[in-house]
DNA sequence: CGACTTAGTGTCTGAATCACACTTATCAGC
DNA sequence: GCTGATAAGTGTGATTCAGACACTAAGTCG
């Protein structure tokens, strides 16, 4: 079957930086490629956009098909047009930018990925296409909208401790923390609502909260 | 001349959503179409790009093309892509925002715009295709943005007074400012340097300013 | 039951933000 | 050339926010 147009057009993808915590350290989902070019080097899961679905549809399916994870949280951040970055033809690359939390860890493979890894972001393989530079501009972007808290809930299970939170504020910014100043901002930003529960652990037992509103 | 793909591609578009302030009134720069469909129509400038060049090239070609202005800034705020949101083909909008002084006001018509014309944005007439939503998310872009200052720059002269720097904040953020926390929060931001010279109006000269490094 | 480890809290200090009122320089009109 | 109107420009005190600091509380483990 073939498609036919008056005017040149561009092939279209979604390529998704897929983040969660794992012992601590911020991970992201990589693809081993099944198919040339790039064959067998790591990459982004992604994909080309179908007729009938829009952008975000197409990250969140290629998402599900190429790595079998579904993210709480994805939105666009950016697009990569160079017009020889792909040596196929022309593809533009729609970024996408996907959280979830750490605990969701089976990953599968599928025809177009031989097989699909979490990669802490201190040791990375080289990567196909120019999806460096795509991840580089995807983790400065979660740098800065780190800051507003809210997004790193989709890092952590429902209901999470403080202690966890701070962590997780930490390897997402890079930046350390103090822990009473850090309760304070939390709890003057009122985006966290206390539970009633616990979590036990080796010492004392930590309240739990949960996203408010 | 045709061509052909194994699969289909989507037409990819730019849309420029460009404002500017025209006696203290934010302005955006809108073309009346001179093709089906929604002929006769005002819309963002904007078109198809090509297979040598990438975004941004496309939004600064277009722009040039439909209207004659050129913009000092001028970059990528969202995508639009809803299968249906342009009825002769599948078309994906990459939406740009753009900004220029107030005084470069030459606008022109082209073979796809019958005429270009600046709205003030309380003032608007219906639009084609999506741009209401399009202009909807780029003014609330905007304003977001523009708390930092540094953005106003590109809708002033090269010298501007801080009355006048104020005046353009306050027209694109719809909030009221303090007179001296304003100046006192600018000049804390290390980002304009003050000249030598005034300017003068009816009444009392306010010092010229430029941005800094 | 004692030692260890993490959870959790209160206060002081300096910095930034906000609200507020007056003086200065020019132009226009008489 | 004096007066009045208008916008430019400046200084200060009050409040709020951010950051540094050290201790107590509640469990687990040996």
């Amino acid at each position: 079957m073939a498609f036919t147009y008056a005017y040149p057009h561009p092939a279209v993808a979604t390529d998704i930086a897929v983040f969660t915590l794992r012992r601590g350290a911020l991970h992201v989902l990589l693809i081993e490629r099944g198919g040339e070019p790039f064959l067998g080097a790591w990459a982004l899961p992604g994909g080309f956009v179908q007729p009938e679905e829009d952008l975000d549809a197409c990250a969140r399916r290629e998402l599900q098909e190429e790595t079998g994870v579904e993210a709480d949280v994805l939105f666009h951040f950016a697009n990569f047009s160079a017009p020889a970055r792909d040596p196929r033809e022309r593809v533009i690359s729609v970024a996408y930018l996907a959280l979830m939390p750490s605990d969701e860890l089976r990953v599968a493979g599928s025809s177009d990925a031989a097989q699909a890894q979490w990669f802490p972001i201190g040791d990375l393989p080289p990567l196909a296409f120019d999806h460096e530079e795509i991840l580089r501009q995807a983790l400065a972007n979660l740098g800065a909208r780190a800051r507003g808290v809210t997004l790193l809930f989709a890092l952590l299970p429902p209901r999470f401790t403080l202690s966890q939170l701070q962590a997780a504020y930490e390897a997402v910014t890079g930046e350390e923390a103090e822990k009473r100043n850090f309760r304070k901002m939390v709890l003057g930003l009122d985006c966290v609502r206390e539970t009633d529960d616990f979590a036990h652990g080796s010492h004392r037992p930590a309240r739990l909260y949960e996203a408010a509103a």
